[in-house]
DNA sequence: GGTACATAGGTAAGCGCTTTCCTAGCAGCC
DNA sequence: GGCTGCTAGGAAAGCGCTTACCTATGTACC
């Protein structure tokens, strides 16, 4: 690999000419002396050791992300916007997948950290798990006060600034429309208890159908893997416990698409004998027939976001963005069978 | 941020005992003093910085990706193995979006090289495009000069390492299925034909066809955008230009989604009055209603491949691994109407 | 007790770059 | 002509780390 010493003696100048050359710097350089540099730049195709640049000028032009899994479409969205915000800076990208594995997720914050990232964004739920919450958060901490900054996306982990979808919102927006269709026998097909998104969205699906008089029993959730194998899984438990069931919720399209692919098989309408409504907007919630009722989330504006945070001038205050939760309505809920 | 020195000054012994502490070097240390530097190390938080440690010595352990875009359904299995298999080994993965723009992928990959990652791993399609073409695989062999690893999946530009799919297998697999039953009158709805991709699945349909005695005339072909919006709007002008249509073939399943969407629109049964077929057997295409047919590639082998070659030992000729396409019959295909 | 050897730990060089500081050369002025 | 005041370019330090090399201490043997 050439260097610079490489390129500054067959240009026959010194190392510090040539940087000054290659990095546009300030201080002016003769003409001859220029061009003969960048001739021998392109001569021994010499590209500047970043590694070395960031020890000798701390200027960090990496940043990190930690998903669940690029290649769940939610994270697919949402890195989307991400990635956009960070090349617009002129940084590049580094993606971890935690699956959802705290342990791996603390790993991960580890390594970015000792990678000098400009910024780590922690995408995706957060966990009810205190021991690691504090872990966590004590990790963020040590990464921030060497400078490094730090931005959330859905999740409540970091006490900096953060941007989370409005998904106690969406809950209730669901709850309120199916209440109005006359839904009252409501199951739902949750995902894993211990991710706040999951109770976020239960506390706002549970608080409008308490409002409107008709309380969720406990017995009419059912938890599951927050994917397709899960939603059918559950929308079949649901199915077998609840007599008379007019409506399944399930707390992402995912688990939606699980459940309307165990109704077919059961035989059973949707939405004439049970209403399906979904969570997330994915691309697939469209494609689906009956295609899919949810509420949609605008992922990748919240990646964008994010990222716009974690690369802008540090706040004296954590910024904390809400952004809003929109029903889509769609062919797969209808009124109540009476 | 901490330095080593910071430890060791802490620890009360040189640079060189924490250093050999922390890395755990084959030298042997006392066990007070070994003692001593992790308890330095735990109280100030270090984390060694990659950078420095990697001018010290020269151990890479980020890969470089680039993609079309990770938020596509394709790209996104794709890199989870690239992923998974990157993890195996240790190392980050740097995923970067082309979007399709030759530039763009040119400047990542310097972009790459300056970061010294350990390998750069190109997916994604080729280009018709010799200049370009020329200039990346210039810029390839400048890296790999250089001891950088490079292996392409789905493209040809490199001569070294590359996994592809079996593009032009798949093609033929769906021509030889339509003709078997009983389509002739078959219209491609096609992505840019700047790709390499879709001129190798046109290959294989196309001889398909001929061999069997319905050659593909020119004008039953129509390239468009390569997703959702250009297979609609290619479908549609297809069921304008050809009358008596009985097939549609999409070459890949969003724009067979986007078709199927417009032949709902038309009131077109599917298959009844026109089938449908894609490629690549994304998620997508099972949810549709109907069910896609389509040909299935190994999107999250190739990645795992693609990085088995890129991280494994260098070999002393390029290895090139097609991995097969197999057809997968769904509801979208029917006999053709007489 | 003195020499030889092993060994734990320290010293310092060097990875490739940037940048401060310095020097040499030059123009401009009295 | 001698001085000041610029400016272009170079020398060298230092970023944080690893490691080859060296030193000092302890052990073993004659």
């Amino acid at each position: 690999m050439a260097t610079l010493a490489d390129v500054a003696r067959r240009a026959g100048v010194s190392p510090a000419t040539a940087s000054r050359v290659i990095n546009g710097s300030s201080k002016p350089v003769a003409d001859n002396l220029r061009e003969r540099v960048l001739r021998a730049v392109a001569d021994l195709r010499y590209v500047p050791n970043a590694h070395a640049q960031l020890l000798a000028r701390p200027q960090r032009s990496v940043v990190g992300v930690v998903v669940h899994d690029v290649s769940d479409p939610y994270f697919a969205e949402l890195t989307r916007g991400l990635q956009r915000v960070a090349t617009d800076h002129g940084r590049l990208v580094i993606i971890c997948n935690s699956y959802r594995d705290p342990e791996r997720e603390l790993e991960y914050v580890e390594m970015l950290r000792a990678q000098q990232v400009a910024a780590i964004v922690l995408a995706g739920s957060g966990y009810h798990d205190a021991t690691f919450t504090a872990r966590l958060a004590e990790k963020l901490a040590a990464y921030e006060t060497t400078g490094g900054r730090v931005a959330v996306v859905g999740r409540h982990e970091h006490p900096g600034d953060a941007v989370m979808p409005a998904n106690t919102d969406g809950g209730r927006l669901l709850g309120t429309e199916l209440l109005r269709r006359g839904h009252t026998r409501i199951g739902v097909v949750a995902g894993p208890q211990v991710l706040t998104t999951i109770t976020d969205r239960l506390d706002g699906l549970r608080a409008a159908l308490a409002e409107g008089g008709h309380p969720l029993p406990a017995e009419r959730i059912r938890y599951a893997d927050f994917d397709r194998d899960g939603g059918a899984r559950a929308a079949g438990e649901l199915l077998d416990a609840v007599p008379g069931l007019t409506a399944l919720v399930a707390l992402n399209d995912s688990m939606a698409v699980g459940a309307l692919t165990l109704l077919r098989a059961r035989n059973v309408a949707v939405p004439g004998q049970v209403s399906v409504v979904g969570f997330d907007d994915m691309p697939v919630a469209a494609d689906v027939t009956p295609a899919l009722t949810t509420v949609r989330l605008p992922l990748v504006e919240l990646g964008a976001r994010a990222m716009t945070l974690a690369l802008g001038p540090a706040a004296d205050r954590p910024r904390v963005e809400v952004l809003p939760a929109t029903l889509v309505v769609r062919d797969s809920l209808g009124p109540a069978p009476d």
